[in-house]
RNA sequence: GGACCUGUGGUGCAGCCUGGAGUGCACGCCGGCCUGUCAAGCCGGAGGGCGCGGGUUCAAAUCCCGUCAGGUCCGCCA
């Protein structure tokens, strides 16, 4: 982290902060201020006050008694001198120093803290989430909050000295419906219209590349009101980019730069480079769009060796599976909550194979399904998936996609790590395709979004096999989580108009939900493309930490409230009426 | 909308399966002692009726049902 030069320690208050006192200040006379982290009493001639600022710890000593409790807000007058021979304390970065003869001054007294500002304290989230302003007294918040800016400055910089602008777009924007579920904002002028806070900037960005900005960034907040993750809030920040006169190439060198950039401010570290797969290798290798590249664990494709099986359970387009590196001494009823999970996650079933040693020396399989195997079959599943005794290969037999994303979830699940764990592996995945399956008209579904400009080399198939089209949609990709996604936007009329067809949005709906674009386009559109990074994601995995919650300040619940406001809340009778609305009382329940 | 885990003094946990007086541990808190500690030490003390509501039972923190809150996940997140 970039620490704050020293000039810059001193207020008016004091001349030094807490953790920068050190051998070099032997003599001088300091004042620092801070929370009482510990108190040490030693009868009325002697005390110990370690004091707290966010820059760490520094000892006091006191000769005499004080009066100040645990997390009071006080001043310290001292002479920085060394510590005696034998006290130094080497698990302090002060500790080769104290501050001597020191008098106290309180600046605010405080109440016992609901839990102990220490990281080592684990404490429940809602206590925590209630007493937010505590919780983030603790070094570890300190330090998130800290690499957060950190990485805000890397990003800001990079896009900076790229020649990117920084623009703000609003947060008061049109409904536009599609996609994730937005937040409304009832207008007090208009009753019976409403605002919209953004799901994204992406129409507003692409209008200011048809107002002519270029190359246009902002660190933008994002609302979207759908339900909360490990990974997800409400409102979360992006890094978003749009640029004009760019190819795909041109976007991923320069957010790559932002990334990379951002990574070596946060750990020091600059990452090699950025791989890329094509979303169809991601999905056959890995069975996800997001592989976690830190560890192997392939999809191995077993259909040829099923094909025309009499293995009833196998009778489907696609057989793959994973090995699990000695899971042969999984027990039974761990397999079984494996089964459960592959049904939860859309497989008929699960069939597993443990890999056992004959009594010739030879591999067998241990399995209620090994009987219906034939030998062919038998030798043909242990040499494509390279099994030997005491593996375990997992086995799902379904339609491709299915296959592949079932064993791809289970392989993270058996073999994944925490997000945050190194080594950091970035992935861009890009060639998405353009459509995801059917809605219930039967019309395709855009993968990524309305605008985004098909594959050129699949543009003829656009109205005949459009699931087979290509987008120009890419994701960046780390450690298995999705750091970001963008597009080379469709900037041609005629174009925007086949894919809206495709999609079965009639010329009418299109006027109507974003005429404002449409027609911003007539006027003269450049070809563009853009990006947007998510920065919580992105900091949590630098920070260490597997919940995006540990790097916001003041973070929603899984249910969306806020323990420290009480947000949400019922409006006060005249502001409803101001607005023009009229609460519903909720659904009485059973 | 659904699945699973968790809920016991201020904090963290054990107790629950196999009902028998809230019983215990660590930290914190309050008071006293203590001139070199730093997760200070020693002595003493206060503080909860087990998230909430039903039920079973002679008896419920413990078993059953419901509900609320937190977390993880599925759905959802163009």
């Amino acid at each position: 982290m970039t620490a704050i030069p020293g000039p810059l320690d001193a207020t008016s208050m004091r001349t030094h902060l807490c953790g920068r006192v050190g051998t070099s200040d032997v003599g001088d006379s300091v004042r620092v201020c801070g929370w009482v982290a510990k108190r040490r009493e030693h009868g009325e001639h002697l005390a110990f006050i370690d004091l707290r600022d966010h820059t760490g710890i520094v000892q006091c000593v006191v000769p005499g008694t004080v009066d100040v409790r645990s997390e009071y807000v006080i001043a310290v007058e001292g002479v920085v001198r060394p510590r005696p021979e034998g006290t130094a304390n080497p698990e302090l970065p002060t500790g080769e120093v104290e501050l001597g003869e020191c008098t106290v001054t309180v600046l605010a007294s405080a109440e016992p803290p609901p839990f102990a500002v220490e990281d080592r304290v684990d404490v429940d989230e809602t206590t925590r989430l209630r007493h937010r302003y505590v919780d983030l007294r603790r070094p570890r918040m300190q330090a998130n909050l800290r690499l957060r800016a950190a990485v805000n400055g890397a990003l800001r910089a990079a896009m900076d000295r790229q020649g990117f602008v920084e623009v703000e777009t609003p947060l008061l924007w049109a409904p536009t419906p599609e996609g994730a579920r937005e937040f409304v904002v009832p207008s007090r002028l208009h009753h019976g219209s409403s605002y919209v806070l953004p799901q994204s900037p992406q129409l507003a960005k692409q209008l200011l590349m048809v107002a002519g900005i270029d190359r246009y960034y902002q660190i933008a907040r994002c609302l979207r009101d759908e339900d909360l993750r490990a990974d997800r809030q409400f409102e979360f920040s992006q890094l978003d980019v749009e640029a004009s006169f760019v190819n795909q190439d041109d976007v991923l060198a320069f957010v790559s730069e932002a990334v990379l950039d951002a990574a070596e401010a946060a750990t020091g570290q600059r990452p090699g480079t950025i791989e890329t797969m094509t979303w169809a290798e991601a999905i056959d290798r890995f069975g996800t769009d997001k592989p976690d590249l830190r560890f192997g664990m392939e999809l191995v494709d077993l259909s040829p060796v099923f094909e025309g099986t009499g293995v009833k359970a196998f009778g489907a387009p696609c057989v793959r599976a994973i090995v699990l590196r000695g899971g042969a001494t999984l027990t039974r009823s761990r397999l079984d909550t494996l089964t459960d999970r592959a049904r939860t996650l859309g497989a008929k079933g699960l069939a597993w194979f443990r890999v056992v040693e004959g009594d010739d020396g030879t591999a067998g399989l241990d399995s209620p399904l090994d009987r219906f195997l034939s030998d062919g079959e038998r030798s043909g599943l242990l040499a494509a998936t390279a099994a030997g005794p005491g593996d375990l290969v997992l086995v799902v037999a379904d339609e491709y996609r299915v296959a592949c994303s079932v064993l791809g979830q289970l392989r993270v699940d058996l073999a994944g790590r925490p997000v945050s764990e190194g080594p950091y592996r970035y992935a861009w995945v890009v060639d998405f395709p353009m459509f995801d399956g059917v809605d219930a008209s039967g019309n395709p579904v855009a993968a990524h979004h309305p605008f985004t400009m098909p594959h050129p080399d699949d543009l003829d198939r656009l109205e005949s096999d459009p699931t087979s089209v290509r987008s120009q949609a890419y994701d960046l990709v780390l450690n298995g989580w999705e750091l970001g996604s963008g597009s080379v936007r469709i900037h041609r009329g005629d174009i925007q108009s086949r894919v809206f067809a495709v999609l079965g949005i009639t010329d009418e709906e299109a006027e109507s939900r974003f005429g404002f674009l449409l027609g911003a386009f007539r006027y003269g559109a450049p070809p563009h493309a853009g990006f947007a990074v998510g920065i919580d994601r992105l900091t949590a995995i630098f920070a260490g930490e597997d919940s995006i919650r540990e790097v916001i300040a003041f973070p929603k619940t899984q249910s969306g409230s806020d323990p420290m406001t009480g947000a949400p809340k019922a409006l006060a009778p005249g502001t409803l009426a101001d607005l023009g609305l009229r609460a519903v009382p909720a659904p009485a329940r059973a």
